[in-house]
Order: C-alpha cells, then sequence, then structure tokens
DNA sequence: CATTCATTTAAGTTATTACTTAAATGTTTT
DNA sequence: AAAACATTTAAGTAATAACTTAAATGAATG
C-alpha cells in the first residue's frame, strides 16, 4: 500500500507543467526536439533538459534517426502515478455517491478548510 | 468539475514524497499534526508546512478540535491528477495486450533508452 | 572534408524548496 | 491568570530547479 518509496523522480518529472505538457504532445506520435520546442516559447537546450528528466524518469525513450532525436511517450511508466491515485478513488468516489451529501454537509459545518 | 477553482499546483504538491505519505496516513481518517509527525523523522514545523502545501492544493482540509486540528484527507482533488494519468492509460494498456509482445520487442530493438 | 543542422552538455544565474530553530499564537488545564 | 500543550509563523540556510547563452558533439550535405 506505501507507493511512496518507489520510484520518485516519476512524480518529480510530472510535476513540471512544461514536462506534463511535452507528454501530452508525445501521445500524438514520436516527435523530435525542435518540433516539440515549436510548441514553447524556451530554448531548446531547456526543452532537451526536460526531456532528460524524463527519459531518466522513464516516461519517454529516444529513438535516433539520422540527425534527428525522435522521442517516444512511454505510457506504461504513468502506471505508477494512476496506481497511486487510484487507491483514493473509492473514498472520492465514496463521497460523491451518498444522496443527500451527508458527509459533504458535516465537512462543511465542522471544518475550517481555510486558504 | 469546477475547474475554475484556483489549484495552486496538485502535481506540484503530491511530488514530494513526504507529502504523499502524509495523504496516505490520512486515508486512514483524520488525525492532528502531532500524530501525522509521529511518522517522520523531520520536526513538526516542517509538517505544519507540507500540511499548508496539501491544503492550499485543496488535498487536505482541517477542522479545528479543540487545541488540536485535524487534517482531513480530500481525496476529490486528486482526480485532477487521476486524470491526467487517465488519457494515458489506452495507451500502456494497448501496448500491453498485444500477444507475443511485438510492439515492447520493436522499440527495444530500435531504441537506445539509454539513462 | 568543411559546413550546416539537430541536439546535448557546460557553466552560470535566479527562484524555489525542504528543512532547521526560535518566537508567536491560540487553547486547555490547574 | 499562569503554565503547559498544539500548532503555526518567522527567519535563515543549503540543496535543487528551471532557465539562459555559449561551446561541444555527431550526423548529413554540398
Amino acid at each position: 500500500m506505501n507507493m511512496t518509496a518507489i520510484t520518485p523522480d516519476i512524480f518529480q518529472a510530472v510535476a513540471d507543467p512544461n514536462r506534463r505538457t511535452l507528454l501530452d504532445l508525445l501521445l500524438d506520435g514520436p516527435r523530435p526536439v525542435q518540433e516539440l520546442g515549436a510548441h514553447f516559447d524556451i530554448s531548446l537546450a531547456a526543452i532537451s533538459q526536460h526531456l532528460k528528466v524524463l527519459l531518466e524518469a522513464g516516461l519517454v525513450s529516444r529513438e535516433a534517426r539520422g540527425k534527428y532525436r525522435y522521442y517516444h511517450a512511454e505510457p506504461a511508466a504513468l502506471q505508477q502515478v494512476h496506481d497511486w491515485t487510484e487507491q483514493y478513488r473509492e473514498f472520492w468516489e465514496d463521497r460523491l455517491d451518498r444522496l443527500g451529501g451527508y458527509l459533504d454537509q458535516q465537512a462543511n459545518s465542522d471544518t475550517e478548510t481555510e486558504t
């Protein structure tokens, strides 16, 4: 049940919005760096650095085709994140399922929920 | 459902392993800070700071009971993370479903997959 | 084979993060 | 009301992150 110890880099890797966008772009298929970079306002060196983080986390792989490096999404690596959130699923579904939302009411009256 | 809500990055919040452990602990039920802190080797001030990050991300709420503050897991906030990984699910399942794992083989032969 | 093109690595800067200890706040107990 | 307890906030530090520009590597092309 304790998923915290496994490959901590994946959560870290996916924490950056630019890296998530990179993964999203790669869902459409393998792309070379320059093409990925065209979607961002940062240098290609920065893109390359982000891709390195994703690579080391196992979230992408790279394939050399001539002078281009095609990056491939490796979605299987995301199962770890998925599985961790999955254990919470029954809780949020449980809560939403209760007609009349008794629990929510109680939570809202008892709870500060400050920012 | 409510995507307008200010969401001080949930992905960021769950990137830290101590914060994930905090959430995991809270799955068993609301807990005051000192009790959560007992599971870690860091100061209570640090725990409190982590809880603040989780609070601002909407991942926990707090309820004042006397001199204690009970923190509650707010699992619904994790749907956002879950949903994002969900779009990758069909891809990893697709891949794993292929008997003989043709694609995996090809990926392994074509691909550098360096660290 | 020298140049160009694609990408990576190096080196430096700035902002943020995860912690620490000490002081501040608020609550309960005596 | 003072002392004890639970938690938060403040202030400081060291490590890391996300970027930058410039130089290095490596493949393709003229």
